[in-house]
Parts: structure tokens; sequence; C-alpha cells
DNA sequence: ATAATTGCAAAGTCTTTGCAGTTTG
DNA sequence: CAAACTGCAAAGACTTTGCAATTAT
């Protein structure tokens, strides 16, 4: 898991200005490893702790902090509860199903019209990549009783 | 406070099953005095303790989510931390400035095309009134270095 | 060298839960 | 009366903070 991809961000890291650690590499990698590259703290922290069972839960919060103000990666409100993250290297956007918490990425232009809108009508500065949109996916949407439905 | 429209959201909490009481009536008359509508858990207890000082926050809780079920209110999550309540007889969305946090309602059908559109290309079901447009007002965005700006 | 970062411990905020007693419909 | 609800206390989930020691540049 130190391939190019964990280099390449580590460099953007270091030409931010951040400082390259052992816990900043050890969460990069944490975060390239994970199928969904969408995790919260918690999930962070048991994926970093797999190969340090010492890792301080202190430092996953403080190295997120620092990453996302660096821009290495985002934060993204998705729901109540927890906060995740995921690398910033590959512009999208999420749709969240609010039944079964699956994240799905899609393409970062979908809000496009929506913010020239919000912006024309209500001098509002969408970022559109801290705007979720919540709702339903097809598997959950189908199996809900038709009179639950939005 | 203990107006019409006090009465009229207490018929349709009984209406949908729900049962009036003392708490739900205070915390219910909270919402509709509050000049924003847009409540935190934290500041119901606050607003209702003004006239009940025993009020207990796990009461409040417990009646939110019980209104959320019974569709008197809803439930939104606005960015890390506070969750917001407001009551539902007046459809709208939300546009949350992520510097200052301050919420602004829009018309309700901001969000048709969007919907349409993840729809038809993702096959999700959006639920516009969970979804939060997050970005900048207009004072926040002008008062900000340029370098910052998304 | 010095500014950034981490280890560690403690605490803070927001929310949920269990159970006994009370109240509503 | 039965089911719903509240009072109260305790705990759980998530996150932040302070300070001394360490490390990257």
């Amino acid at each position: 898991m130190s391939d190019e991809r964990v280099r390449t961000i580590l460099d953007q890291l270091r030409r931010q200005g951040g400082r390259v650690t052992g816990p900043r590499r050890r969460v990069i990698e944490a975060m390239l490893a994970s199928p969904s590259h969408h995790l919260t703290a918690a999930e962070v922290v048991s994926a970093v702790r797999v190969d340090d069972p010492d890792f301080y839960e202190s430092t996953v919060y403080r190295t997120l902090d620092r990453l996302v103000e660096l821009a290495v990666i985002d934060r993204v409100q998705l729901g109540p509860g927890a906060t995740i993250f995921h690398l910033s290297h590959r512009p999208h956007r999420h749709l969240v199903c609010e039944h079964c918490g699956e994240v799905t990425e899609v393409p970062a232009d979908l809000f496009d019209e929506l913010a020239e809108r919000v912006n024309a009508e209500h001098r509002f500065f969408l970022r559109s990549s801290a705007s979720t949109l919540v709702g339903s996916c097809e598997r959950c949407e189908s199996s809900r009783p038709r009179h639950e439905r939005t």
C-alpha cells in the first residue's frame, strides 16, 4: 500500500505546507485502501489500528482536520451522526440513502444548474461538494411500504 | 401563544395517532414562537425551560423524535453538530451558510429538476426536504479573502 | 532551531436508554 | 384499562482540548 498514489498525495500535502509524518501516512493509506473511500473518523481509527494498535483517536481527528485544511481530503456530513471524510483527488458529489446509508458517487457537474439558480435567485454561493442529496436508493425504495414513501 | 396555530398542529398530532400532553404542547409552542422556526434540540430545551425549569432533555429528544414520526415536524441535518427541527406545515427547503450558520428558506420546487435527474440517471429517490444546500451567504462570501473561496 | 505534530489524559457536546410511575384516549 | 408518555438517572457516541514530549523541515 505504499504505492504511487500514496506518494502523489503526500507530495500534495507537503506542497500545501503540511508535514509528512508516520501517522499521516497511515491515515492516507487507510483511506486509499478502503473500498468505499468514504470513512468516518472511527473507521479510520480501526483501519489504522490494525497495524498500529496504539494509534490515538485524537491524532486521527487532528490529522483529518489538518488534511481538510490542506485540501487533501473533504469532510461531508451525511445525515445525523457520523461525519465522513474522503480523499479529494477525484471530484464527485454524494447521494446518500437515508435507509441503508449507502453512499453513491455521482459526477461533480450534477449541481451546476442548481448552483447558478441559487446564486441568481438567492445570492447564495453553493459549495456543492459539501451539499449532500438525501433520499432512498432503489433497493430500499422498492422494499418500503408504499404509504411510507415520500 | 395558545392561539389558533397551536390548536391546528395539536389536531394534526392527534389525528396521526399521537397524544397531546403538556410537554408536547410546550415544545410546539416554543417552535411556533421562535423567530427562525429552526431550532436545535438544545434551543428547544432552553425555550421550554423559561416556563418550566425542570423540563428534561430526554423528554425533548423523545418528543422531537415522535413529532418527526408523526410528520408534525421535520428533522434536517445542517452540517456537523446541530440537528435542527422545524414545523412541517409550510413546505420549504434550506440553504445553510457554512460560515455564519444562517439558514435561508427557499421555495420547495427548487429541487424539482434535480430530483428528476437523479431519478432518471441514478435511480435515486430524492427526499429534497432532507437535502440541504451548503455554501456561503452573500455577506460571508464578500467578507472572505478571495483565495479562500470555493 | 523552531514550528508543527503527536502521545496521552481528561473532559465536552449531543443523544439515547432503561425503568418506574403517570397520563391520555 | 391499555398503550403512550414523562421523570429521572445513567450511560453512550462522537469530538475537542491542554500540555509536555517528539519530530519534520
